[in-house]
DNA sequence: AATATAGTGTGTATTTACTACACTAAGTAA
DNA sequence: TTACTTAGTGTAGTAAATACACACTATATT
């Protein structure tokens, strides 16, 4: 059984559910696999840890891999053990998931080196997954639905610089629910974790809006205090 | 080098953090180890993973194994994978915590047939302890401290019958700080998942408190409206 | 028997946070 | 210059969180 998977020491896997905001859509990373089990399926990047990198590395190295970035928000999040998970034999996989920010300038392409096709789909729109990677997926939406509502990494899916809007639809998105346009202003504001620029948005075809950036020093100062919605 | 590990296909391991209130104090289980390495010093319980068991059966077994109880309440919080955390080879460790109701009648005494000695420690008052325990112990801890200010945890730890001082106690050790009385039983009543019972605290030296308990088919009724504080 | 202690148990006023809601201003495109 | 689209703002009512004071019960100590 064992035989098939290439030579590690040990038989665990990362997972990573690469969560995207572009053209107000919450999208994730998915690869189709090009060798057995579930070829040709869709599957969550993902990749077995090598002996000498700690879990956080691998994951990293992985991000690294697929979308050419370094320094991407992730976390890990839980650890799928299954006996039968994988066809193959046992293989515990260490799930993280991640926050990319596609918004505006560069839209992001997934790198074909890692593998042979890797695109995004929208959240409310995947296919059927390999392996139980449709139950990592959701158990990850569903720990930045709990963390979004308490901690500022909303601005993650954003680009640097941002307007009011853009950060009240990805709260909309991941929350799920519309929120009152002057509520969201009054209290985003009031955390005082957000800073006003000096620049407006630009190239829309209407009133351009102002831009804000996340101010990290004043969150650090707020130590502890929740932000939540 | 892994050769000294026991024969398991592959070496992830389980790790528990077992929690207990008792006497007014929150505690966490200990062993003592009898075996290299760390041989004499301090750790927290787990054991190797089996082939052919899930991370769930694996840490419900250990428990079971220390404490001779099923129906534990337990969930896994993080897995620990850093390249040199035990000195003997590459040991993925999952970590669980568990919370476990010690108070009242049966003062609970871990079996000696899981290791030479395990015993309670008051969290504020820990040793030191072998691999990376401390750490794995303190995240736990922060885990937990976390969960109970937006989940019902807190039950898991006090009796099947309680009174609302004994409750506010959990709450007030855990979370670090005092709570007002009135707003503390105003607030938790008002949840409406507790069942005041017809009975009274007994074999106190005052006036004796009302019993109450957890109501978890009130709770399943809630659906996600967050217990919070 | 008096007193100190430690716990239960209720009521109310104040402050704070949440919600609901509608218009004007600015910029773009035709 | 007009039509269109989105940005941006304030207030009032309601609900929730907090702070606070007193009365009652039972036991232990002297």
């Amino acid at each position: 059984m064992k035989e098939d998977l290439p030579q590690f020491n040990s038989t665990f896997s990362i997972d990573c559910v690469v969560f995207g905001f572009d053209e107000g859509e919450l999208k994730v990373l998915l690869i189709e696999r090009n060798e057995e089990p579930f070829k040709d399926w869709c599957a969550l990047p993902g990749n077995l840890v090598r002996v000498d990198e700690s879990l956080d590395q691998s994951a990293s190295r992985i991000l690294k891999e697929l979308t050419g970035l370094g320094d991407i928000f992730m976390e890990q999040y839980y650890t799928f053990g299954d006996v039968q998970r994988h066809p193959q034999g046992r293989v515990i996989s260490i799930a993280y998931y991640a926050l990319l920010r596609l918004g505006g300038d560069k839209a992001l392409k997934p790198l074909t080196s890692y593998a042979k096709k890797a695109f995004w789909k929208n959240v409310s729109d995947l296919p059927k997954l390999a392996f139980d990677h449709q139950m990592i997926f959701e158990k990850g939406l569903e720990k930045i639905k709990r963390r979004i509502k308490h901690q500022p990494i909303a601005f993650e899916l954003l680009p640097e610089k941002f307007t009011l809007t853009q950060l009240q639809n990805v709260y909309e998105l991941i929350i799920g629910k519309k929120l009152d346009k002057r509520n969201f202003r009054k209290k985003m504001l009031s955390f005082g974790v957000l800073k006003e620029l000096d620049e407006k948005q630009k190239g829309v075809s209407f009133r351009a809006a102002m831009l804000y950036k996340f101010d990290r020093r004043k969150y650090a100062k707020l130590f502890g205090k929740e932000i939540s919605f």
